[in-house]
RNA sequence: GUGGGUGUAGCUCAGUUGGUUAGAGCGUCGGAUUGUGGUUCCGAAGGUCGUCGGUUCGAGCCCGAUCUCCCACCCCA
Protein backbone atom coordinates (compact mmCIF):
# COMPACT_ATOMS: atom_id res chain seq x y z
CA UNK A 1 0.00 0.00 0.00
CA UNK A 2 3.21 2.08 0.72
CA UNK A 3 4.08 2.41 -2.89
CA UNK A 4 2.34 4.26 -5.68
CA UNK A 5 0.73 1.29 -8.24
CA UNK A 6 2.23 1.58 -12.11
CA UNK A 7 2.57 -0.37 -14.55
CA UNK A 8 5.50 -1.15 -16.76
CA UNK A 9 7.80 0.95 -18.59
CA UNK A 10 6.13 1.27 -22.70
CA UNK A 11 2.70 -0.11 -21.33
CA UNK A 12 -0.50 2.06 -21.04
CA UNK A 13 -3.75 1.71 -19.94
CA UNK A 14 -6.84 1.96 -22.03
CA UNK A 15 -9.43 4.08 -20.47
CA UNK A 16 -13.22 3.34 -21.77
CA UNK A 17 -13.20 6.21 -24.12
CA UNK A 18 -9.39 5.37 -25.60
CA UNK A 19 -11.14 1.89 -26.12
CA UNK A 20 -13.98 3.36 -27.49
CA UNK A 21 -11.78 5.32 -30.44
CA UNK A 22 -9.62 1.87 -30.39
CA UNK A 23 -12.26 -0.28 -31.03
CA UNK A 24 -13.42 1.75 -33.95
CA UNK A 25 -10.10 1.49 -35.58
CA UNK A 26 -9.46 -2.44 -35.31
CA UNK A 27 -13.21 -3.05 -36.57
CA UNK A 28 -12.82 -0.49 -39.38
CA UNK A 29 -9.63 -2.37 -40.04
CA UNK A 30 -11.08 -5.90 -39.55
CA UNK A 31 -14.32 -5.09 -41.55
CA UNK A 32 -12.18 -4.48 -44.78
CA UNK A 33 -9.79 -7.22 -44.19
CA UNK A 34 -12.42 -9.68 -44.28
CA UNK A 35 -14.50 -8.08 -47.54
CA UNK A 36 -10.98 -8.67 -49.11
CA UNK A 37 -11.32 -12.20 -48.05
CA UNK A 38 -8.89 -13.10 -45.40
CA UNK A 39 -9.81 -14.82 -42.09
CA UNK A 40 -9.12 -14.46 -38.35
CA UNK A 41 -6.29 -16.07 -36.91
CA UNK A 42 -5.06 -15.81 -33.18
CA UNK A 43 -1.62 -17.49 -31.88
CA UNK A 44 -0.22 -17.59 -28.68
CA UNK A 45 1.48 -14.72 -26.72
CA UNK A 46 4.41 -16.62 -26.30
CA UNK A 47 6.42 -18.73 -28.69
CA UNK A 48 8.81 -20.80 -28.03
CA UNK A 49 12.45 -18.79 -27.83
CA UNK A 50 13.77 -20.77 -31.02
CA UNK A 51 11.44 -19.97 -32.82
CA UNK A 52 11.76 -16.09 -32.65
CA UNK A 53 15.47 -15.70 -32.48
CA UNK A 54 17.43 -15.28 -35.37
CA UNK A 55 14.41 -14.36 -37.45
CA UNK A 56 14.75 -10.42 -36.78
CA UNK A 57 18.49 -9.82 -36.89
CA UNK A 58 21.19 -9.05 -34.55
CA UNK A 59 19.35 -6.12 -33.29
CA UNK A 60 16.25 -7.49 -32.95
CA UNK A 61 17.34 -10.49 -31.32
CA UNK A 62 18.07 -7.89 -27.94
CA UNK A 63 14.51 -6.26 -28.43
CA UNK A 64 12.72 -9.93 -27.76
CA UNK A 65 11.30 -10.09 -23.91
CA UNK A 66 12.39 -13.61 -23.14
CA UNK A 67 10.38 -15.25 -20.58
CA UNK A 68 11.96 -16.64 -17.10
CA UNK A 69 11.46 -20.75 -17.07
CA UNK A 70 9.18 -21.12 -14.50
CA UNK A 71 10.31 -22.94 -11.25
CA UNK A 72 14.09 -22.37 -9.91
CA UNK A 73 15.38 -21.16 -13.52
CA UNK A 74 19.10 -21.09 -11.58
CA UNK A 75 18.80 -24.39 -10.90
CA UNK A 76 18.51 -25.65 -14.81
CA UNK A 77 21.63 -23.95 -16.05
CA UNK A 78 24.55 -26.08 -17.04
CA UNK A 79 27.00 -26.74 -14.99
CA UNK A 80 29.93 -25.45 -17.55
CA UNK A 81 28.06 -22.45 -17.49
CA UNK A 82 27.65 -22.10 -14.20
CA UNK A 83 31.18 -22.36 -13.39
CA UNK A 84 32.70 -19.79 -16.30
CA UNK A 85 30.21 -17.30 -13.91
CA UNK A 86 31.79 -17.93 -10.77
CA UNK A 87 35.37 -18.02 -11.79
CA UNK A 88 34.02 -14.37 -13.46
CA UNK A 89 34.65 -15.36 -16.97
CA UNK A 90 32.61 -13.55 -19.87
CA UNK A 91 29.38 -16.01 -20.86
CA UNK A 92 27.84 -15.07 -24.08
CA UNK A 93 24.53 -13.14 -23.45
CA UNK A 94 22.59 -15.11 -25.94
CA UNK A 95 23.62 -18.50 -24.32
CA UNK A 96 22.54 -17.52 -20.85
CA UNK A 97 19.58 -16.33 -22.16
CA UNK A 98 19.07 -19.57 -23.96
CA UNK A 99 20.18 -21.38 -20.24
CA UNK A 100 17.24 -19.48 -18.39
CA UNK A 101 15.03 -18.92 -20.80
CA UNK A 102 13.25 -21.46 -23.49
CA UNK A 103 9.94 -19.04 -23.97
CA UNK A 104 9.22 -15.62 -25.44
CA UNK A 105 6.62 -12.96 -25.78
CA UNK A 106 5.99 -12.50 -29.85
CA UNK A 107 7.96 -9.49 -31.60
CA UNK A 108 5.73 -9.76 -34.08
CA UNK A 109 2.73 -11.70 -36.07
CA UNK A 110 4.30 -12.69 -39.24
CA UNK A 111 6.83 -14.90 -37.84
CA UNK A 112 3.88 -16.50 -35.09
CA UNK A 113 2.36 -16.54 -38.69
CA UNK A 114 4.87 -18.78 -40.79
CA UNK A 115 5.25 -21.32 -37.89
CA UNK A 116 1.96 -21.79 -37.47
CA UNK A 117 1.49 -22.50 -41.79
CA UNK A 118 4.56 -24.76 -41.68
CA UNK A 119 3.17 -26.77 -38.44
CA UNK A 120 -1.13 -27.05 -40.09
CA UNK A 121 0.97 -26.86 -43.81
CA UNK A 122 -1.15 -30.75 -44.33
CA UNK A 123 -5.04 -29.05 -43.06
CA UNK A 124 -4.90 -25.81 -44.74
CA UNK A 125 -5.54 -24.77 -48.69
CA UNK A 126 -4.03 -22.41 -50.31
CA UNK A 127 -3.43 -19.63 -51.06
CA UNK A 128 -4.30 -19.29 -47.68
CA UNK A 129 -5.46 -15.49 -46.51
CA UNK A 130 -5.66 -15.18 -42.79
CA UNK A 131 -5.67 -11.72 -41.00
CA UNK A 132 -4.27 -11.35 -37.19
CA UNK A 133 -5.14 -8.67 -34.98
CA UNK A 134 -2.83 -9.23 -31.65
CA UNK A 135 -0.58 -7.16 -29.55
CA UNK A 136 3.15 -7.89 -29.55
CA UNK A 137 6.29 -6.81 -27.43
CA UNK A 138 9.57 -5.20 -27.82
CA UNK A 139 11.80 -4.57 -25.23
CA UNK A 140 13.09 -1.22 -26.90
CA UNK A 141 13.37 1.84 -25.14
CA UNK A 142 9.94 3.68 -25.60
CA UNK A 143 9.59 7.26 -27.14
CA UNK A 144 6.83 8.94 -28.84
CA UNK A 145 5.13 6.85 -31.58
CA UNK A 146 7.21 4.04 -29.88
CA UNK A 147 5.18 1.04 -26.99
CA UNK A 148 6.70 -1.60 -25.48
CA UNK A 149 3.53 -3.82 -25.88
CA UNK A 150 1.02 -2.46 -29.12
CA UNK A 151 -0.70 -3.90 -31.22
CA UNK A 152 -0.20 -4.88 -34.95
CA UNK A 153 -2.57 -5.76 -37.82
CA UNK A 154 -1.55 -8.17 -40.07
CA UNK A 155 -3.26 -9.29 -43.34
CA UNK A 156 -1.36 -12.14 -45.07
CA UNK A 157 -1.74 -14.11 -48.61
CA UNK A 158 1.00 -17.21 -48.55
CA UNK A 159 1.08 -19.87 -50.98
CA UNK A 160 0.76 -17.46 -54.13
CA UNK A 161 2.97 -15.88 -56.49
CA UNK A 162 0.38 -13.82 -58.12
CA UNK A 163 1.05 -10.04 -58.55
CA UNK A 164 -2.44 -9.63 -58.10
CA UNK A 165 -1.73 -10.14 -53.91
CA UNK A 166 0.04 -7.08 -54.27
CA UNK A 167 -2.35 -5.32 -56.34
CA UNK A 168 -4.72 -5.82 -53.77
CA UNK A 169 -2.81 -5.40 -50.89
CA UNK A 170 -2.52 -1.69 -52.28
CA UNK A 171 -6.77 -1.45 -52.79
CA UNK A 172 -6.73 -2.94 -49.37
CA UNK A 173 -4.74 -0.16 -47.60
CA UNK A 174 -6.53 2.48 -49.67
CA UNK A 175 -10.15 1.33 -48.44
CA UNK A 176 -9.04 1.14 -44.53
CA UNK A 177 -7.16 4.63 -44.64
CA UNK A 178 -10.79 5.56 -46.54
CA UNK A 179 -12.71 4.28 -44.22
CA UNK A 180 -10.35 6.17 -40.80
CA UNK A 181 -10.88 9.60 -43.50
CA UNK A 182 -7.07 9.96 -42.86
CA UNK A 183 -5.12 10.86 -46.45
CA UNK A 184 -1.58 8.68 -46.51
CA UNK A 185 0.60 8.13 -49.09
CA UNK A 186 1.60 4.27 -49.77
CA UNK A 187 5.53 3.93 -50.83
CA UNK A 188 6.32 1.21 -53.05
CA UNK A 189 9.71 -0.30 -54.16
CA UNK A 190 11.05 -3.43 -55.13
CA UNK A 191 13.92 -5.39 -52.97
CA UNK A 192 15.29 -6.24 -56.56
CA UNK A 193 15.80 -2.77 -57.58
CA UNK A 194 17.66 -2.49 -54.41
CA UNK A 195 19.83 -5.77 -55.22
CA UNK A 196 20.26 -4.53 -59.05
CA UNK A 197 21.69 -1.14 -57.53
CA UNK A 198 24.42 -2.73 -55.56
CA UNK A 199 25.77 -4.94 -58.17
CA UNK A 200 26.12 -2.08 -60.51
CA UNK A 201 28.53 -0.69 -58.44
CA UNK A 202 30.56 -3.20 -57.94
CA UNK A 203 29.81 -3.73 -54.61
CA UNK A 204 27.03 -6.08 -54.29
CA UNK A 205 28.15 -7.60 -50.40
CA UNK A 206 27.06 -4.10 -49.43
CA UNK A 207 23.34 -4.04 -50.29
CA UNK A 208 22.64 -3.53 -46.42
CA UNK A 209 24.98 -1.10 -45.77
CA UNK A 210 23.75 0.56 -48.76
CA UNK A 211 20.42 0.61 -48.34
CA UNK A 212 20.17 1.10 -44.84
CA UNK A 213 22.04 4.44 -45.42
CA UNK A 214 19.90 5.36 -48.73
CA UNK A 215 16.91 5.10 -46.49
CA UNK A 216 17.41 7.96 -44.24
CA UNK A 217 17.85 10.30 -47.43
CA UNK A 218 14.68 12.66 -46.94
CA UNK A 219 16.19 12.56 -42.81
CA UNK A 220 19.62 13.76 -43.45
CA UNK A 221 20.14 14.71 -47.33
CA UNK A 222 22.66 13.07 -49.67
CA UNK A 223 25.81 14.55 -48.23
CA UNK A 224 25.71 12.29 -45.02
CA UNK A 225 24.05 9.29 -46.70
CA UNK A 226 27.43 8.84 -49.00
CA UNK A 227 29.32 9.99 -45.60
CA UNK A 228 27.83 7.19 -44.08
CA UNK A 229 28.34 4.53 -47.06
CA UNK A 230 31.59 5.21 -47.21
CA UNK A 231 32.10 5.13 -43.84
CA UNK A 232 31.08 1.12 -44.09
CA UNK A 233 33.68 1.00 -46.48
CA UNK A 234 31.74 1.08 -49.97
CA UNK A 235 34.09 3.13 -52.11
CA UNK A 236 33.99 6.80 -53.78
CA UNK A 237 33.58 4.88 -57.46
CA UNK A 238 30.49 2.45 -56.05
CA UNK A 239 28.84 5.69 -54.48
CA UNK A 240 29.28 7.57 -57.83
CA UNK A 241 27.74 4.51 -59.78
CA UNK A 242 24.53 4.91 -57.78
CA UNK A 243 24.13 8.72 -57.89
CA UNK A 244 21.45 8.45 -60.60
CA UNK A 245 19.40 7.16 -57.73
CA UNK A 246 19.15 10.30 -56.03
CA UNK A 247 17.76 12.20 -59.67
CA UNK A 248 14.56 9.51 -60.30
CA UNK A 249 12.38 11.87 -59.79
CA UNK A 250 9.01 12.67 -61.66
CA UNK A 251 5.94 10.17 -62.53
CA UNK A 252 5.96 6.70 -62.40
CA UNK A 253 6.72 6.59 -66.38
CA UNK A 254 9.30 8.91 -65.47
CA UNK A 255 10.86 7.14 -63.33
CA UNK A 256 10.39 3.81 -65.02
CA UNK A 257 12.31 4.83 -67.74
CA UNK A 258 15.41 6.50 -65.88
CA UNK A 259 15.16 3.21 -63.99
CA UNK A 260 15.37 0.91 -67.14
CA UNK A 261 18.36 3.47 -68.76
CA UNK A 262 20.18 2.92 -65.53
CA UNK A 263 19.68 -0.73 -64.43
CA UNK A 264 18.22 -2.42 -67.47
CA UNK A 265 20.93 -4.83 -68.49
CA UNK A 266 20.70 -6.40 -65.38
CA UNK A 267 18.15 -9.82 -65.23
CA UNK A 268 17.27 -8.65 -61.54
CA UNK A 269 16.57 -5.45 -62.55
CA UNK A 270 14.44 -6.10 -64.87
CA UNK A 271 12.15 -8.60 -63.10
CA UNK A 272 11.91 -5.95 -59.72
CA UNK A 273 10.96 -3.19 -62.74
CA UNK A 274 7.87 -6.37 -64.02
CA UNK A 275 6.45 -6.01 -60.37
CA UNK A 276 6.36 -2.50 -59.83
CA UNK A 277 4.84 -1.62 -63.24
CA UNK A 278 2.38 -4.74 -62.79
CA UNK A 279 1.51 -3.19 -59.55
CA UNK A 280 0.83 0.58 -61.02
CA UNK A 281 -1.20 -0.72 -63.82
CA UNK A 282 -3.38 -2.94 -62.24
CA UNK A 283 -4.23 -0.72 -59.13
CA UNK A 284 -6.64 1.58 -60.64
CA UNK A 285 -7.59 5.05 -58.87
CA UNK A 286 -7.55 5.05 -55.48
CA UNK A 287 -10.00 7.04 -53.01
CA UNK A 288 -7.66 8.12 -50.55
CA UNK A 289 -4.13 7.36 -50.81
CA UNK A 290 -1.39 8.28 -53.26
CA UNK A 291 0.76 5.52 -54.54
CA UNK A 292 3.98 6.77 -54.91
CA UNK A 293 7.67 4.74 -56.25
CA UNK A 294 10.30 5.31 -53.46
CA UNK A 295 13.46 4.46 -54.89
CA UNK A 296 15.33 4.99 -50.88
CA UNK A 297 12.64 2.85 -49.64
CA UNK A 298 14.41 -0.15 -47.83
CA UNK A 299 12.37 -1.58 -44.69
CA UNK A 300 12.71 -5.43 -43.58
CA UNK A 301 15.41 -6.15 -45.70
CA UNK A 302 15.46 -10.04 -43.01
CA UNK A 303 12.89 -11.50 -45.23
CA UNK A 304 11.57 -9.62 -47.70
CA UNK A 305 12.46 -10.46 -51.19
CA UNK A 306 10.12 -8.79 -53.59
CA UNK A 307 7.85 -5.38 -53.56
CA UNK A 308 8.06 -3.70 -50.10
CA UNK A 309 5.33 -0.93 -48.91
CA UNK A 310 5.35 1.64 -46.32
CA UNK A 311 2.44 4.02 -45.51
CA UNK A 312 3.05 7.36 -43.83
CA UNK A 313 0.04 9.81 -43.15
CA UNK A 314 -0.18 12.89 -45.38
CA UNK A 315 -1.37 15.15 -42.11
CA UNK A 316 -0.16 15.53 -39.07
CA UNK A 317 2.98 15.49 -37.66
CA UNK A 318 3.87 11.69 -37.21
CA UNK A 319 7.14 10.87 -39.48
CA UNK A 320 7.35 7.32 -38.59
CA UNK A 321 5.58 4.44 -40.90
CA UNK A 322 1.59 3.59 -39.31
CA UNK A 323 1.75 0.62 -41.79
CA UNK A 324 4.45 -1.41 -43.61
CA UNK A 325 4.45 -4.77 -45.36
CA UNK A 326 5.96 -6.71 -48.78
CA UNK A 327 6.66 -9.72 -50.51
CA UNK A 328 9.00 -12.55 -49.05
CA UNK A 329 9.33 -15.43 -50.82
CA UNK A 330 10.97 -18.12 -48.16
CA UNK A 331 9.49 -16.95 -44.92
CA UNK A 332 8.58 -20.38 -44.37
CA UNK A 333 11.97 -22.17 -45.37
CA UNK A 334 13.64 -21.47 -42.15
CA UNK A 335 11.03 -23.66 -40.60
CA UNK A 336 11.44 -26.60 -42.80
CA UNK A 337 8.80 -25.89 -46.10
CA UNK A 338 10.31 -24.29 -48.81
CA UNK A 339 8.84 -22.31 -51.76
CA UNK A 340 6.26 -20.91 -50.12
CA UNK A 341 5.71 -17.65 -51.83
CA UNK A 342 3.68 -14.77 -49.66
CA UNK A 343 3.33 -10.98 -49.39
CA UNK A 344 1.68 -9.01 -46.54
CA UNK A 345 0.70 -5.96 -44.88
CA UNK A 346 0.62 -4.53 -41.14
CA UNK A 347 -1.33 -1.78 -39.82
CA UNK A 348 0.04 0.11 -36.49
CA UNK A 349 -3.05 0.62 -34.97
CA UNK A 350 -1.52 2.74 -31.80
CA UNK A 351 0.36 5.08 -34.16
CA UNK A 352 -2.86 5.16 -36.41
CA UNK A 353 -4.62 6.25 -33.46
CA UNK A 354 -1.92 8.79 -32.25
CA UNK A 355 -2.24 10.61 -35.79
CA UNK A 356 -6.41 10.22 -35.71
CA UNK A 357 -6.18 12.10 -32.11
CA UNK A 358 -3.97 14.38 -33.12
CA UNK A 359 -6.11 15.15 -36.81
CA UNK A 360 -9.15 15.11 -34.59
CA UNK A 361 -10.66 12.31 -37.45
CA UNK A 362 -11.98 10.37 -34.50
CA UNK A 363 -16.42 10.45 -35.23
CA UNK A 364 -17.85 12.92 -32.21
CA UNK A 365 -20.58 9.63 -31.76
CA UNK A 366 -18.20 7.09 -30.38
CA UNK A 367 -18.43 9.00 -26.75
CA UNK A 368 -21.51 7.41 -25.19
CA UNK A 369 -23.08 3.77 -25.32
CA UNK A 370 -26.21 4.39 -23.10
CA UNK A 371 -29.09 6.06 -24.66
CA UNK A 372 -31.49 6.20 -21.82
CA UNK A 373 -30.85 6.58 -17.86
CA UNK A 374 -33.95 5.70 -15.51
CA UNK A 375 -33.14 7.23 -12.25
CA UNK A 376 -33.76 5.66 -8.72
CA UNK A 377 -35.92 6.63 -5.82
CA UNK A 378 -36.21 4.16 -4.15
CA UNK A 379 -37.30 0.28 -4.12
CA UNK A 380 -40.79 0.31 -5.27
CA UNK A 381 -40.05 2.73 -8.36
CA UNK A 382 -36.66 1.18 -9.11
CA UNK A 383 -38.77 -2.08 -9.84
CA UNK A 384 -41.48 -0.68 -11.70
CA UNK A 385 -38.77 0.96 -13.85
CA UNK A 386 -36.92 -2.77 -14.14
CA UNK A 387 -39.98 -3.82 -16.50
CA UNK A 388 -39.65 -0.54 -18.33
CA UNK A 389 -36.18 -0.66 -18.66
CA UNK A 390 -36.25 -4.29 -20.10
CA UNK A 391 -39.02 -3.36 -22.63
CA UNK A 392 -36.65 -0.55 -23.79
CA UNK A 393 -33.63 -2.72 -24.17
CA UNK A 394 -35.69 -5.28 -25.97
CA UNK A 395 -36.66 -2.98 -28.68
CA UNK A 396 -32.55 -2.36 -28.87
CA UNK A 397 -31.75 0.43 -27.24
CA UNK A 398 -28.92 0.57 -24.79
CA UNK A 399 -30.23 1.62 -21.11
CA UNK A 400 -29.71 1.59 -17.46
CA UNK A 401 -31.52 1.58 -14.12
CA UNK A 402 -29.33 3.93 -11.55
CA UNK A 403 -28.49 1.13 -8.82
CA UNK A 404 -28.81 3.34 -5.72
CA UNK A 405 -31.68 5.70 -4.29
CA UNK A 406 -29.13 8.42 -3.91
CA UNK A 407 -29.85 12.71 -4.25
CA UNK A 408 -31.09 13.11 -8.21
CA UNK A 409 -28.05 15.84 -8.29
CA UNK A 410 -25.69 12.91 -8.10
CA UNK A 411 -27.95 10.89 -11.02
CA UNK A 412 -28.34 13.73 -13.17
CA UNK A 413 -24.41 14.42 -13.23
CA UNK A 414 -23.77 9.93 -13.64
CA UNK A 415 -25.89 10.96 -16.98
CA UNK A 416 -24.32 13.93 -17.86
CA UNK A 417 -21.05 12.37 -16.85
CA UNK A 418 -21.41 9.36 -18.99
CA UNK A 419 -23.03 11.18 -21.98
CA UNK A 420 -25.95 10.02 -21.39
CA UNK A 421 -29.02 12.09 -23.56
CA UNK A 422 -32.09 11.04 -22.33
CA UNK A 423 -33.60 10.30 -18.59
CA UNK A 424 -35.97 8.93 -17.32
CA UNK A 425 -37.57 10.05 -14.01
CA UNK A 426 -40.38 7.94 -11.93
CA UNK A 427 -41.04 8.89 -8.84
CA UNK A 428 -43.92 8.81 -6.53
CA UNK A 429 -46.11 10.94 -8.71
CA UNK A 430 -45.32 9.23 -12.17
CA UNK A 431 -46.20 6.44 -10.57
CA UNK A 432 -49.48 7.39 -9.16
CA UNK A 433 -49.90 8.82 -12.73
CA UNK A 434 -48.79 5.53 -15.00
CA UNK A 435 -46.73 8.72 -16.66
CA UNK A 436 -42.49 8.98 -17.28
CA UNK A 437 -40.80 11.88 -17.83
CA UNK A 438 -38.63 11.98 -19.83
CA UNK A 439 -35.73 14.74 -19.74
CA UNK A 440 -33.63 15.52 -23.16
CA UNK A 441 -30.41 16.64 -21.43
CA UNK A 442 -29.32 18.07 -24.31
CA UNK A 443 -32.12 21.00 -24.20
CA UNK A 444 -32.55 20.63 -20.98
CA UNK A 445 -36.45 20.17 -21.23
CA UNK A 446 -38.60 17.49 -20.17
CA UNK A 447 -41.54 16.13 -20.43
CA UNK A 448 -44.42 13.00 -19.24
CA UNK A 449 -44.91 10.60 -21.74
CA UNK A 450 -47.12 7.42 -20.90
CA UNK A 451 -45.08 4.11 -21.38
CA UNK A 452 -46.47 3.13 -24.88
CA UNK A 453 -45.26 6.36 -26.22
CA UNK A 454 -41.12 6.11 -24.32
CA UNK A 455 -39.45 4.35 -26.95
CA UNK A 456 -40.74 6.85 -29.85
CA UNK A 457 -39.75 9.70 -26.90
CA UNK A 458 -35.84 8.56 -26.99
CA UNK A 459 -35.71 7.68 -30.65
C1' G B 1 22.18 -0.38 -26.20
C1' U B 2 24.40 5.35 -26.52
C1' G B 3 23.74 10.69 -25.34
C1' G B 4 20.61 14.84 -23.28
C1' G B 5 16.37 16.68 -20.43
C1' U B 6 12.57 15.74 -16.67
C1' G B 7 9.87 14.30 -11.98
C1' U B 8 5.97 18.93 -6.37
C1' A B 9 -2.08 17.11 -4.88
C1' G B 10 -6.08 12.72 -9.39
C1' C B 11 -4.50 16.44 -13.78
C1' U B 12 -1.66 21.10 -15.44
C1' C B 13 1.91 23.71 -12.98
C1' A B 14 4.04 27.89 -9.14
C1' G B 15 7.56 27.53 -5.08
C1' U B 16 12.76 33.71 -3.95
C1' U B 17 20.55 33.17 -2.32
C1' G B 18 18.90 26.32 1.27
C1' G B 19 15.15 28.76 6.67
C1' U B 20 9.19 27.63 10.62
C1' U B 21 2.67 24.67 9.49
C1' A B 22 4.65 23.43 0.62
C1' G B 23 0.65 26.83 -2.84
C1' A B 24 -2.80 27.95 -7.31
C1' G B 25 -6.16 26.50 -11.24
C1' C B 26 -8.90 22.35 -12.89
C1' G B 27 -11.04 17.88 -11.07
C1' U B 28 -13.22 15.09 -6.69
C1' C B 29 -16.45 15.20 -2.38
C1' G B 30 -20.09 17.99 0.83
C1' G B 31 -23.57 22.15 1.17
C1' A B 32 -26.76 26.41 -0.92
C1' U B 33 -31.30 23.40 -4.05
C1' U B 34 -34.89 16.97 1.22
C1' G B 35 -37.45 15.45 -7.54
C1' U B 36 -33.01 17.87 -11.84
C1' G B 37 -26.93 17.66 -14.59
C1' G B 38 -24.04 21.07 -17.70
C1' U B 39 -23.78 27.80 -15.16
C1' U B 40 -23.05 30.35 -10.04
C1' C B 41 -21.73 30.74 -4.70
C1' C B 42 -19.68 28.57 0.04
C1' G B 43 -16.77 24.76 2.27
C1' A B 44 -13.73 20.24 2.73
C1' A B 45 -10.57 16.28 1.68
C1' G B 46 -6.23 15.17 -0.86
C1' G B 47 1.42 15.67 -0.69
C1' U B 48 7.01 10.91 3.63
C1' C B 49 8.09 17.18 -2.97
C1' G B 50 9.72 9.83 -7.93
C1' U B 51 12.89 6.48 -4.64
C1' C B 52 17.33 5.57 -1.70
C1' G B 53 21.62 7.66 0.25
C1' G B 54 24.97 12.04 1.19
C1' U B 55 26.37 17.42 2.47
C1' U B 56 24.25 20.89 6.25
C1' C B 57 22.22 23.35 12.62
C1' G B 58 18.42 23.00 8.72
C1' A B 59 17.10 20.21 1.90
C1' G B 60 11.23 20.57 -2.48
C1' C B 61 15.87 23.54 -3.62
C1' C B 62 22.85 21.38 -3.38
C1' C B 63 25.64 16.35 -4.53
C1' G B 64 25.52 10.88 -5.91
C1' A B 65 22.92 6.55 -7.34
C1' U B 66 18.47 4.45 -9.15
C1' C B 67 13.68 4.45 -11.53
C1' U B 68 10.00 7.08 -14.67
C1' C B 69 8.47 9.93 -18.67
C1' C B 70 10.15 13.05 -22.79
C1' C B 71 13.87 14.20 -26.92
C1' A B 72 17.83 12.58 -30.28
C1' C B 73 20.65 8.17 -32.11
C1' C B 74 20.22 2.84 -33.26
C1' C B 75 16.15 0.27 -34.93
C1' C B 76 11.16 0.01 -35.91
C1' A B 77 4.57 -0.28 -36.11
Amino acid sequence: MATKPSIPKGTRDFSPQEMLRRKYIFQTIESVFRKYGFLPLETPAMENLATLTGKYGEEGDRLIFKVLNSGDAWKEVAPEVKEKLAKGEEVHPGRLAAELSDKALRYDLTVPFARYVVQHQNELSFPFKRYQIQPVWRADRPQKGRYREFYQCDADVIGSKSLLNEVELVQLIDEVYAGLGLRVAIKVNDRKLLTAMAQISGQPEKVVDMVTAIDKLDKIGQDKVEEEMRAKGVTDTAIASIAPLFRLSGTWAEQKEKLERWLGSLPVAQEGLKNLSAIFDATGSLGSAVLEFDPTLARGLDYYTGAIFEVKAAEGSLQSSISGGGRYDDLTGIFGLKGMSGVGISFGADRIYDVLLETGKFPAELGSSTRLLFTNFGEAEALHSLALLREVRKAGIAAELYPDAVKMAKQFKYADDKGIPFVAIIGEQEMKDGTITVKDMKRGEQRAVKATELIAAIS
